[in-house]
DNA sequence: ATGCTGCGTAACCATTGGGTTACACAATCA
DNA sequence: TGATTGTGTAACCCAATGGTTACGCAGCAT
């Protein structure tokens, strides 16, 4: 999990999902590498619980899980005592996911 | 900062220096590995600015300095909105943390 | 001064990790 | 059927990483 997040080519992958599905192909048209290096960046996501997997027609489609980050929050959890300035703005950063 | 926190045993060095300050010999004593290894974890972190050295006579007490750990949960906001059914814990916990 | 403590650094080794090219294979299209 | 499209897998390479042992050095103690 925290290896998955560690790799900012893995990160940007994760960014590039948030709120839409894509096709293997379309993902890798996003970065310099090659496409088999996505296809591996996307594997290790799939291991670790970080985006679903569709099949349609030859096309494979990509789509955020982001359950798994969860963990993290859980991790970072009790530092945020450490860095209690800004419990406020995290506070109101929730209440306004939960209105909007 | 993400490769920083991606090794188990830093993670498990932050966890330690949660709430204590410890010098560099007690940190390695919890630990399987040798000291140098710690000593280079702990560098990683020191250059992660994840944590704040002080010198006393010879020893070398480290403590925490999760300021750094602000920028992950900055990353991880825009991903709160997509596990939704957890907002209401996590208000909670930003909740008992400023009680606490 | 001399020794003992508590450390970090250097040098080295084995493994992992991210990259590439070449290939295989399923699903559409003609 | 045969060609084309979209994609994962295999094999391989090199750099980075986490581990080790050996060493060096600053700061107290005597």
């Amino acid at each position: 999990m925290f290896g998955a997040i560690a790799d900012p080519t893995r990160r940007a992958i994760l960014d590039l999902l948030r709120g839409q599905e894509l096709r293997a192909g379309e993902l890798a048209a996003h970065f310099p590498v090659s496409r088999p290096a996505i296809a591996k960046h996307v594997g290790v996501l799939k291991r670790a619980g970080l985006l679903r997997e569709r099949r349609a027609a030859q096309a494979r489609l990509y789509s955020l899980d982001p359950a798994a980050l969860a963990s993290v929050d859980r991790w970072l959890a009790p530092y945020r005592l450490y860095w209690a300035a800004r419990l406020s703005d995290l506070k109101r950063t929730v209440e306004e996911d939960q209105r909007g």
